[in-house]
DNA sequence: ATATCAGTGGAACGAAGCATTCCGTTCCAC
DNA sequence: GTGGAACGGAATGCTTCGTTCCACTGATAT
């Protein structure tokens, strides 16, 4: 029987496969992140393992997807608990959007939905996130700046907005969706808080970034 | 040797030839714009006509994506000139945004690019394309109503933002859409536009709608 | 009337991509 | 030293899809 107690160190294969059991689900991440079709074999040769290492620990590529995919609705529910414990209900929603942007949760939970069987503990989870939302939702209509006509169900319509800024880069495309989330809560029109509000973060995107995206 | 004059009529081999023209167009256009990345045969089938009926106007899918592509494209620069001949700045900017926002054109162009080798033309009208939306920026900048740190590359964000709203019904989807782009252009703070702008258009997306979008 | 052939539907083919399995190898743990 | 956990990656079988091919239809020209 093996003993655990002799494998803490660094090396060894005990250690080296407690390193692949996060390099797996590193590489998952960001691979379905950019893709959420992409074959399992890019997920393998992206975390540097073959791909035995990987069927080891999944029956299969649903399971990896729901791993990932469910990791992602956990973290979604920290941070918007997190959010939550802003003094100031406006403050709890543009740090509950900016934290949902910047980790891309969206696209790691609803782009990854549907290519796998979830799980009754995942079903709870989501609707647990669903009520998070709507009383970050509740809590800045109480506030007062929030706008009467925006409902819970349009906070998709702008993560979804967000997660469609894409860019090779990930640093960039994290900057560029910051950008635009600032620009939807600030407004366009210089009647708004634009006028004397932040200006907004970063650059836009340049003549060159834009055209390379219709060639890849 | 046929004569055209004969067939002028709804009937005929020469009519239905002419049918099969537009459907077949039609056809791929509603199904790249669901998916990019659609079988031929989709195209096909939702034009009601067989493969070869295809096959014999273009020289395969490349040419079909091409055609489609550069259809939207010219349809992108005549939106644009319309919006244009507003009067004031400000408004042909909003005009501009629904106009492509509604005719979804940036999923008709920029989503399909990269699956074709573009010709000499689509790349000289792409750059008529960028020097209108600069233009419209321009002008929207000395209507004196948009932002200052707004520039003529945010577009594409806002763009990339309402195409990412995707809906099963194409009707439903392009309310959401216009909705989604009024809240960016009207802003989301009270303190901005919205306390005594016009309302947000339509409904939000019911509990309903959203989630039947994490099962397909 | 009938020969012709543009236009068509859809089966068939072959290539490519992919999930999964399998096997030979390595090297830690005892 | 030895058993076996862990591994890399080739092999397998399946699916999907672009494209080709062929038999058929019926309008047209003579």
């Amino acid at each position: 029987m093996p003993n655990p107690a002799k494998a803490s160190g660094s090396s060894g294969r005990r250690a080296q496969a407690a390193r692949n059991d996060s390099a797996i689900v590193d590489a998952a991440r960001a691979v379905f992140l950019d893709d959420p079709k992409a074959p399992v074999s890019a997920v393998a040769s992206r975390a540097g393992v073959g791909i035995s290492a990987l069927y080891r620990r999944y029956g299969g590529k649903e399971d990896l997807l729901r791993q990932v995919c469910h990791d992602g609705l956990r973290r979604y529910l920290t941070e918007a608990q997190e959010s939550l414990a802003e003094e100031d209900g406006w403050q709890a929603f543009t740090s509950f959007l900016r934290r949902l942007v910047d980790a891309d949760l969206h696209s790691l939970t609803v782009h990854l939905a549907g290519s796998f069987a979830p799980t009754p503990e995942m079903a709870a989870d989501a609707a647990r996130a669903s009520e998070l939302a709507a009383l970050v939702t509740r809590r800045a209509h109480e506030s007062g700046r929030l706008r009467a006509d925006f409902a819970a169900a349009d906070i998709v319509l702008i993560l979804e907005g967000c997660a469609a800024v894409r860019f090779p880069d990930p640093e960039r495309a994290r900057l560029l969706r910051r950008r635009y989330l600032a620009l939807q809560l600030d407004g366009l029109d210089t009647a708004g808080p634009a006028a004397d509000g932040p200006e907004l973060p970063g650059r836009p995107a340049s003549e060159e970034e834009l055209s390379r995206r219709w060639r890849s």
